[in-house]
DNA sequence: CAACTTAACTTAACACTGTTAAGTTTCGGA
DNA sequence: TCCGAAACTTAACAGTGTTAAGTTAAGTTG
């Protein structure tokens, strides 16, 4: 262990520490909120020093929204062992519906922000244990090989993507819209168990 | 016609210049990348001059908001014809969606971004010819009327808003994402129509 | 061991933002 | 004709993300 390795290791350190107050951050006042001082400030350096580690504002928001989308996937994991299709479908849309209600903050910056697209990720694709899509086109796939799905709906795409956009409603109207009076909200438990029963309903023969 | 109702003309032509300014660039390229000097600059005005018309830049996105949900309201009237409720309900999700495809700035606005809760409105609540939330709810209770949906599906309020939630799933998701080639992208009007069936489907007895 | 190089920072500044205080023009009404 | 208010403009403030230039500390090399 030269001092080689200790000067890495403290560089990825401060790093995980830039990384760790802008999380804090965001999550309990959104991303514009945030200002690059206030990061600096909570991690006791000049707001530059965060330059040395991450190109710019939206780099730091980038490398969370990454991690999140590793950490939602693991979620899922969870729901591996579910052998019925139908049920792993719906405990798997519970499963995001919660972690849109327990981070709400990440769910914005990762769902409901345009971002320049993504050229270069590090999560491994198609992979259902880091990419939380080829989980759920997983389940969806077993589904319809267990003729589950009424004969029309075989695009495994096509209905991973309406069962998505299903529960990313109720979520992000629920994170949008949440105080908004003019509705007269249902509470979102039942918001979220009903579109989820109407869609696999919808789905299924 | 004295000068006073001239000055009060006036008044409200340059306010209206300022909205549609706003409008233009808002749309064009979203609210945060638009600054209040740009604006100014459009309609050859010092940016001073539309605080003397608006109170700040919310004020401004907020009224261009109201009178977008107007517009919304009034597209669906175009619906008010059909007489099978299922089939009017799904008019009205189509409406829905080419209103967002077509105005998908305006519709990050109005249903993407959190605001403050707005207290007092300039439109008629529970109107349906104004508050096209209103309408959706008059479609499902005449459906729920007419005994077409399952019977545990008697909440008019629970099943709006799961309606809502899927289409707004699907149009969400499409301006959030549309960019992002993680994903394998169904077409549209493919989502959107099966989104719609699934959901009737789903719902009905 | 001294000289040099480089990494890891800080300070000060730039060009911008929304917003406002203070000053100026314009013009109908007494 | 003068007044006062309405409708503006100019200049500035406090704040933003970001960067250029300078500083310090530590490791490498002659």
């Amino acid at each position: 262990m030269g001092p080689r390795e200790r000067r890495v290791r403290e560089r990825e350190e401060i790093r995980g520490k830039i990384l760790d107050a802008a999380r804090d951050l965001f999550v309990a006042e959104g991303y514009d909120a945030v200002t690059m001082r206030r990061i600096a400030d909570k991690i006791e350096y000049s707001p530059t020093a965060i330059y040395f580690h991450f190109r710019d504002k939206d780099a730091l928001l980038k490398e969370l929204c990454e991690h999140d989308f590793l950490s939602l996937a693991q979620q899922f994991i969870a729901m591996r062992d579910i052998s019925d299709p139908i049920e792993k479908l719906k405990a798997t849309g519970k499963a995001y519906l919660q972690f849109g209600i327990d981070y709400p903050n990440h769910y914005r910056l990762m769902f409901m922000t345009p971002h320049p697209p993504i050229t270069e990720h590090e999560l491994e694709k198609d992979n259902p244990e880091e990419d939380a899509y080829a989980f759920l086109k997983a389940i969806v796939a077993q589904a319809i090989a267990a003729r589950r799905f009424k004969p029309e709906y075989k695009d495994v795409d096509l209905v991973a993507q309406i069962v998505w956009s299903g529960v990313h409603g109720v979520i992000s109207l629920q994170i949008a819209k949440q105080n908004d009076d003019w509705v007269d909200w249902r509470p979102l438990d039942d918001r979220a168990e009903v579109m989820i029963d109407v869609l696999v309903d919808g789905l299924a023969r």
